[in-house]
DNA sequence: GATGAATGAGCTTTCATTCAT
DNA sequence: AATGAATGAAAGCTCATTCAT
């Protein structure tokens, strides 16, 4: 339907809008007037798109669970090592972190951080659920295919996870001196040594 | 001085009282009032003690550091093998996460995620001096006695401050089916592994 | 004319569905868009109808009062005796307010407590003219025959009305532990009294 | 204690001033800010008296309640015979109805008509407890004493206040010719006819 | 006639901070 | 040092009404 395409486009501009203005000021320091501002609407009629602030926050997330998703999936079915698989895994997290920052800053600072205005329905990893699949994919097949340590999988996603979320945090307080780039070869030797048989 | 301590030991309570409250309810969702009422005292006396809702917190943050740094120190100062001091400092984190969670708390989701009230004063690492040199120590000596492979360190913390920060967040959203105790094994394991020469 | 008797039609749904939240919600409580969703119409076709919410609610109380006023013209012309009307104008009331309890409910809810909305075009009784003018005969003829004490009108207007309208304020607050059928004989027995020679 | 003393006498300026404009314009019509601007006080400050602009019209009616028991009740102490007694009342409430007519208009406009703002914590007569059981007491004895009917209260609690009410709403809405002193013989006459044996 | 996105003023409520006592 | 009333800016959200389609 023409009607229903137009208005989940502005939905969307509303996402990109606000996951921007979320990431770079923080969830209680952006407001909604500061959102529609942004996007030359009126604070009313956000309203009609989102019903209230914390359902926006909940979609943005989702976007992003989805967005990451489709990346790591399309890695998932590279024919390739789990050892490339690993990095190229990295890879894509420092790329997203370098280009569109604010995807992984509100990961980690407005998701991760803001527990309790994603309590009622975002329980656990539910929002995030895409993302974390695929991260789950990679880590059995690795497993099957003999290469990764039959382990509990919480400690290595909390390696993995942890470990990148890390890097993007010191970079993100200007405490690296260097660029992201120029530790993948470290982490994803890191990461791979910890978890590899 | 009598005095000087009193007001000391004062400061003391509030800074334990609001390091509950904002590591349980949220920066935003803790209000001076809110702490003042938990500390039977009236809102125009906190500001006696402190000037500003941000300097509370970035006195809080130093309290942690030197809490959890003062921890690291004694760990440095034993006597014993670098792994046995990987595993004591994994230890010490789990435990400190279990039986001081608002501690961890305060760190992950209040330190690290508004930086908008930490901005001024705690640029880097500055309010957390204490306790990221105490790991620089770790690592360097553990470099020197030949042990840790010598690599950049920022990697290197990455990985472990990541790593143990990330396994407290999925045990604090209720994703880990064992207590954290369960995976100091893997988690040394891991870590170890992925440090050592 | 067709055009118009639909269009006529349309409004007497939406006079009652707004009589109905109006009676349920509120004045204040209920919104355009409530009223249209229940309708299954837009809200920019409501307006097509009626020019604002003031006028709609102000055709609501006219709807009311003809209603009514139908109700006792039909009574007033039956060949009773007074004490015998007397009887029935109160069985009317209390059936309607138990059948159609949204029709007694706007009339004393919205109607006598919202002046501000009919302040403009149904001062005094001007939109209750059908209702009351009927009264007004009842009472005049009950005089004229000798039944009714000639006292100001008013004065026995307030009575009657009021002690009604209080019943049924009773029954909706539920504090009359009986149906309103209950006490037709004590009110019919009181207002006759109080009204008669 | 002198500061309770005089935080309850800004609350009982709150309570007059907004019980006149509530009365004035209506609940949903007066704003927080309009009973600030009145007192000359932030709106902010108003929030340190009332938690919230329910709870201020609830404790509104109750000041009603005690204001108008408390009339009744000195009533109800005269050596008096219960036809002085009903006159006496209407004399009560029809000189309150003028000289302070904001409290007998935001009982029948506010109180008897915003339901859903009194719902918690006024249900049923709860919050008008004090004016009601003057009444009760009014007619028991009158009962006692052998002067009234003996029949369900409510049925000539029902009379009696919607008697009075409905002749304020006829004065509110100009509609009566004269003046509410000059129904005062009637309306006595016709609720003690209706109510004594 | 019908739609529903858009407007924008306005509402209730919150809260860090100040200041007279 | 201690109190808590007072401030006032700003937030999230609502809704009658309009208007382009």
């Amino acid at each position: 339907m023409k009607i229903t395409d137009k208005k989940q486009e502005k939905k969307n501009q509303i996402i990109q809008s606000s996951l921007e203005l979320f990431s770079k000021k923080g969830f209680y320091n952006t407001t909604i007037p500061d959102i529609a501002k942004e996007l030359s609407m009126s604070v009313g009629n956000m309203y009609n798109y989102f019903k209230s602030k914390d359902i926006l926050a909940k979609e943005i997330i989702s976007f992003i669970s989805i967005y990451l998703g489709n990346k790591l999936k399309a890695i998932n079915e590279l024919d390739i090592s789990t050892e490339e698989k690993t990095r190229k895994i990295i890879e894509i997290y420092f790329k997203t972190a370098k280009l569109r920052p604010e995807i992984i800053d509100y990961f980690l600072r407005i998701f991760l951080s803001n527990r309790e205005v994603f309590k009622d329905g975002c329980e656990g990893m539910i929002c995030v659920n895409e993302f974390v699949t695929e991260i789950m994919i990679y880590f059995e097949e690795g497993v099957k295919a003999g290469d990764l340590r039959d382990q509990d999988f919480f400690s290595a996603f909390g390696l993995f996870m942890g470990y990148l979320g890390g890097m993007v945090f010191l970079k993100g307080e200007k405490v690296l001196p260097n660029d992201l780039d120029n530790y993948i070869d470290d982490v994803s030797y890191n990461i791979y040594k910890a978890l590899s048989v």
